[in-house]
DNA sequence: ATTATCTATAGATCTATAGATAATGC
DNA sequence: ATTATCTATAGATCTATAGATAATGC
């Protein structure tokens, strides 16, 4: 071996990079010559860590990180007081430390880049690890009296969005994001309110 | 002339053509044969009526989607009842009715690809034609008492992106895009209320 | 003469493959 | 022998340019 240490760990750390260049850029506007430069290294070698190449690249960058954020979801809800006020900040707090992950855009414009396969396992893995989560907190919520009946799915998925509208703001005000997105959540939570 | 019409209708028909496969999958994954099969024309037909390229075309089609923006958000808003329930409204129906035109991927994926000039120009004038009118209304909202006082800017961007996650939540729902909309702003104005 | 297209193609990427090379592990 | 890189390059796009062509307007 050239550079890198023991495999796994070097594997990691592309996907790493990987996923912070394709959640920053999006698949299409990100080369296989920019994850190498920032992995150091030649382009072709990537081939040697993903024979399957840019697109199955992306697939696994994408499947890691659906998967941790599921891992990182429940991890804080169950952690968090048992209030969708205490659980919504926790989870926008683990949600705003990890890269952006964009669903609207990886809806819009990378899984049609995808071949249909891969499109739709991405598609649903994005539900089931991402909205899925936060709808059962809201319906928990719910039958605990806390809020309101509202449409669980679309409240996650405005949820959702909010946390990249806070990753964004960010770059334009220094206001800490975690306080960024307290303002709007409890906004929300006001809005759901039993009434 | 062979095909199209006076000058000016074909011009708008082809920026309106690219206004729609931009919106939907952004700048880079769009390609400009994308754009002319839509035109029914040859790629390279596509450089009489914008003699500066990709690039140039897809400034002027983000500059006059934002022109149209400022002064469709300004008319609904003269015309909508002089509260912030019936403008924020109004501004949905209207923004929902447009090509879905999402500011989070236009500043991440979009602009970065652009030179650093034209980047500028369209972060800036997107700031001018969406973000501003809506941080008016609620800071007008605020001074009549209607709601407290939150961060307008803010809260105009989690409007905006509001809107696109209801564009695309109306691919799995068949619940029409405008109900969808006022449910969640129902529940923003409620939360923004004074109390 | 002007307008709106076309064909053909240069030049610049980008992805992906093939084969060489160097370091380590047995 | 295996692991992790490299160089070189084929093949596929994509953008952009040059020059030809056809229709209309004067």
């Amino acid at each position: 071996m050239n550079a890198k240490g023991k495999s796994g760990e070097s594997r990691e750390q592309l996907l790493q990079l990987a996923e912070a260049l394709f959640g920053e850029r999006g698949y299409t506007a990100v080369t296989l010559r920019d994850i190498a430069n920032a992995f150091k290294v030649r382009q072709a070698a990537l081939y040697y860590h993903f024979p399957g190449g840019k697109e199955d690249l992306f697939v696994e960058v994408i499947k890691c990180s659906l998967m941790r954020h599921l891992d990182g979801l429940n991890r804080v809800i169950s952690q968090a007081e048992p209030n969708l006020s205490s659980q919504l900040n926790q989870m926008a707090d683990w949600l705003l430390a990890q890269p952006p992950l964009d669903l609207t855009r990886l809806a819009r414009s990378d899984l049609p880049a995808l071949s249909q396969e891969h499109s739709q396992v991405l598609q649903e893995l994005g539900e089931v690890c991402l909205v899925k989560p936060i709808q059962q907190v809201l319906g928990q919520a719910y039958e605990r009296g806390e809020i309101r009946l509202v449409d669980s799915k679309l409240m996650a998925t405005v949820f959702l969005s909010l946390i990249d509208t806070v990753h964004d703001m960010h770059r334009y005000k220094n206001i800490p994001k975690q306080v960024l997105a307290r303002d709007v959540i409890d906004i929300l939570l006001d809005g759901m309110r039993r009434r």
